[in-house]
DNA sequence: CAAGATTGAACCCTCAATCTTA
DNA sequence: TAAGATTGAGGGTTCAATCTTG
């Protein structure tokens, strides 16, 4: 064992290791909150505002049960109603009991409509900006497998 | 225009460039609360509390200002204040006043020498099997580059 | 009972205002 | 005044407990 080392070497992270893994959380941390401060900025809307709407829309037509939201999301249910309560408050969308079975059904509203609309080119454009003009198609498609390998379950 | 958009196609994001962005978002959120409910399962540390309480350790041999802890960090001035707070309530560490020139020393308290002791091994092992396992050196490099164009500032 | 959803408490983060001391 | 730090309010997230309906 060297003397060079106070600690246990097999058990840390290698310089490289570390370097790797910091960048990783730069890239978790700031680009997702530097994309969303400038939807906030322009709309009011904060990213998770605007990931609720675009699914709505996109997946829906602006509509959609509440359950298929969630998972959509990748939110536990809990984190969606609190979400969603504060949404219909500032009337963004509104919550309607399903007429067969159990569940809601979540229908955006006119001001969401509207918020939506500015905000998709915003977002668009903040992420080019930010992220996706430094990532060549080579990185892109490590960046597509990495992601793949993530979590089976989400 | 095509008939077949009902998009105005210059401002979003094509197919590819959006899962580009759900794959760093994911890629983000994921791996970082992977490692994060590791740490916190076997030893009561937060990823956060990780955070602080190794940089105490490694740039400051066990104490450090609260300015470059907050620098070293990249937090700021509150979110450092609040996190100190509860660590301190919990015995972690400490804050004295600097004797010369204004601000304050954090010092890290023999159970927070004990819980980063056990923590140090839980992280490098998650993060090796949540993120590092699945990138060759190369897509590492690629990764390097790319948190090295993000915020200039940080 | 089980699926779907809500609630409240505890904790965390951000922003603006404030305090303290050189 | 300015640097360093604290505080309180408000929004966001998690967890466990609860409610509601088939």
């Amino acid at each position: 064992m060297s003397s060079k080392s106070n600690r246990s070497i097999d058990d840390l992270l290698s310089p490289r290791e570390h370097e790797l893994w910091r960048a990783i959380k730069k890239l978790g941390e700031f680009a997702l909150s530097a994309v969303g401060n400038e939807i906030e900025a322009a709309t009011g809307l904060s990213g998770a505002d605007f990931g609720v709407l675009s699914r709505l829309e996109d997946l829906g037509g602006g509509r959609l049960g509440q359950k298929e939201l969630a998972l959509s999301l990748g939110w536990d249910k809990s984190r969606l109603s609190h979400h969603l309560t504060r949404m219909e408050g500032r009337r963004l969308l509104r919550r309607d009991p399903l007429t067969s079975g159990r569940g809601m059904t979540i229908g955006i509203l006119s001001s969401g409509r509207r918020a939506i609309a500015v905000a998709r080119p915003v977002h668009a454009i903040a992420v080019r900006k930010h992220i996706l003009q430094f990532i060549s198609p080579a990185e892109g498609q490590a960046l597509l497998v990495l992601a793949g390998h993530l979590n089976p379950a989400v």
